[in-house]
DNA sequence: TTAATAGTGTCTCTCAGACATTATCAC
DNA sequence: GTGATAATGTCTGAGAGACACTATTAA
């Protein structure tokens, strides 16, 4: 029983949260959308969401989490807050607030969800987005814009990957995702120089065609690692 | 009437929104708090905040400004949404959101506030809160991390001066932010090179001692700018 | 050996920091 | 002129981009 009388629960919003899913697939980032289960939009692609639960939730990060684990079977993922967005229009439900996340899930998490039973992904092409339920393309430009500026001076982009991978393939992601070409030996150099990297033990991989196989690495530190400048 | 059916109203958390209002003030940077007028923490500094109000608010940045302009007789600040907190401690009126956002003000418009009949602020230096109620301590961090962290690459202090200043002050200001000195023929080099500053016709101003008046400008640009890289 | 990709070495150019120099005011 | 701060010019060094060169694999 609170200690001191609050807002009437009838004049309050209606709090809600929902996540960009973000992954690599064939090569391009995507987005991951689930099929609406329920009322309002019942059958509709839609980001992964649903409501704070006071009654359960420890704190916002915790409803995040909690959301992608009954919807999605999805755990351990890279998760940052974006932005609150409100509202009496964006759900037909009356005035509400969705606190937005920005999640980034490797392809081989996100089958094995699915391989789990979790109701399944379809993959969106974010420049050929449709329109979407909600102001849930809003949410979406959010996650694209976060992602894009700050995938220049930090390893974001490595959490879109499995656990290990090749620095040319990492390389791929930052110009995937920034969408601009990057030069060989800077990048090298960058990340080395600033110990983002560890060498997976002697490990090195080859691949189908002829050609020489990459030294497999991961991230040093397994949190976001910001730097001074970019790439 | 809404068209579909949503949480129950008693499962809503409650959502508000706090303002951390930074200004400067004798050249160091301040909090604006305000005493509470109600409970909980009745009397006490606290951050200005307030419900969101459903009924009145086209969006949560409208909730914002209407708490500004209601509490503190403040309109037309540079205003930023920073993140949202929710918890069930947080407020002992029970589980809560609340969206924290980042408000700039020169030291004149609040003083001009507090003419027009606003509460008084106290004007606390950061590195010197005391505890505060709710968990306005960790939005003051997250305010402050903002602000130092965008300085660098952006026009962001400059809302802490009035309309005009000179380069000198705004260099000043920079410095204070970050907590760094900068070097003057780089500072001067980038902010014109990049056409930040707008000289203000002919004029310069004369102060107290004897010394040479510096040329006044005002933001090219009346929005924030971002540069690409430091400083 | 050849094709193909991985990885290195080195030159250059840009840009920020350092700092000396000049400018402009009050007295 | 002198003292003080404003503003400019120029040198230098660090670091990113360009790109040629070497390495390592499969066929």
């Amino acid at each position: 029983m609170p200690a001191f009388p609050a807002i009437a629960p009838e004049r309050r919003p209606i709090a809600t949260v929902d996540i960009v899913l973000l992954t690599l697939s064939e090569g391009t980032l995507r987005i991951g959308l689930q099929r609406r289960d329920r009322e309002p939009y019942d059958g509709e692609l839609a980001l992964v969401g649903g409501y704070v639960r006071p009654e359960i939730d420890s704190d916002i990060e915790a409803s995040a989490k909690r959301i992608l684990r009954d919807k999605g079977r999805l755990e351990g993922l890279y998760l940052e807050q974006l932005r609150s967005f409100g509202g009496p229009a964006r759900d037909p439900r009356g005035w509400s607030i969705s606190i937005a996340y920005l999640a980034l899930v490797p392809e081989d998490v996100l089958q094995a969800a699915e391989a789990a039973g979790a109701p399944p992904f379809e993959l969106i092409d974010p420049d050929r987005c449709p329109a979407l339920p909600f102001d849930h393309n809003l949410l979406i430009d959010a996650a694209m814009q976060r992602l894009r500026s700050k995938s220049s001076y930090s390893t974001l982009p490595a959490f879109l990957l499995p656990g290990q991978f090749t620095l040319p393939e990492l390389k791929a992601v930052y110009e995937k995702v920034m969408g601009t070409a990057l030069n060989d030996s800077a990048f090298r150099r960058k990340l080395m120089e600033m110990r983002i990297l560890e060498e997976i033990d002697a490990k090195s991989i080859a691949t189908s065609q002829r050609r020489r196989p990459a030294q497999m690495y991961r991230l040093a530190n397994s949190s976001l690692t910001e730097f001074n400048r970019m790439v």
